[in-house]
DNA sequence: ATAAAATCTGTAGTAGCTACAGATGCAAGC
DNA sequence: GCTTGCATCTGTAGCTACTACAGATTTTAT
């Protein structure tokens, strides 16, 4: 019926100083303690402890986390008001993921100028080098004469 | 020539505290200083700094920033080195880019199944919540008895 | 009874900044 | 020369979300 935080801990692969952390934040209520202070859990810790790792694996903070399980267990609040959380999570996931995006866009032609069109087998002579100094924004020209690593690009 | 931090913090974008974080950190050499103790910069300062924002906008960290100055800056190291810092960074992005794209898609389920199958206003009912307590993880069945939205998907 | 494992509290560390407080420096106007 | 006001200085603390100890105590197994 109860059980250790070292249980918990394995029953939700959440470790053993986030749990406490959690509750020092209030996301997990006090447990009780046995006679010598080790906490003590049941099933209800539990399924809250689920919910909040459920929703940081979907993104949201704990600030957010903490909204929705005040919404999960609010019957006077409204549905509509978890929508708009979820919503404004994936405007939020959208934004990184365009970011992201951007940037592996970015690293996979420097790579490719790299390998195609370094002038030299010298770091301060690479593209990659010369990208982050701002020097060319631009790939440069790949020809056979500044190719020095003889692939066919 | 030489120019105060503020006039470096609007050149480059960068806040004038992260400059001189970047200092402590010894990512940018320690400038001269006038004789009542403020910093003096130059063009090769800024050029530094420069480098270390693109870097971090391209999504290196500190440290992997710190090795690609490094890079930049000895001739006895190699290209390839450059190349293989990008090339793990790339990696990193598409893991990230992975992650969030699952994030992404299971938000737009979540929207989608309480905008159109939630069975009452009330946030405890909310299908969201039942997702975040793994209640259930597919879509529940959508029909018109249990959509209180009225819409018709 | 004793050894080993689990748990306890409290503090400090991580990344990469950001935000103060309180003390100076500096440049311009009068 | 003096004052005003902005810029800059140092140092410390705060942010998010944990993670990692140290050192003490409790629980469990033999």
């Amino acid at each position: 019926m109860t059980f250790g935080i070292g249980d918990l801990s394995r029953a939700t692969g959440c470790p053993i100083e986030t749990i406490r952390y959690y509750e020092k934040l209030s996301l997990l209520n006090t447990p009780p303690r046995t006679g010598g202070g080790h906490r003590l859990y049941n099933e209800s810790h539990q399924k809250r402890l689920g919910f909040i790792l459920k929703a940081r694996g979907l993104g949201f903070n704990l600030e957010k986390t903490r909204e929705l399980l005040s919404l999960a267990e609010n019957n006077e609040r409204s549905c509509s008001e978890a929508l708009q959380l979820v919503e404004n999570n994936l405007t939020t996931v959208n934004e990184k993921l365009a970011e992201l995006q951007a940037i592996k866009e970015s690293l996979l032609v420097m790579a490719k100028n790299c390998q195609c069109g370094c002038p030299s087998a010298k770091a301060p002579d690479c593209t990659i080098v010369d990208v982050l100094f701002n020097r060319s924004l631009t790939s440069p020209p790949i020809t056979p004469a500044t190719n020095s690593k003889g692939c066919s690009c």
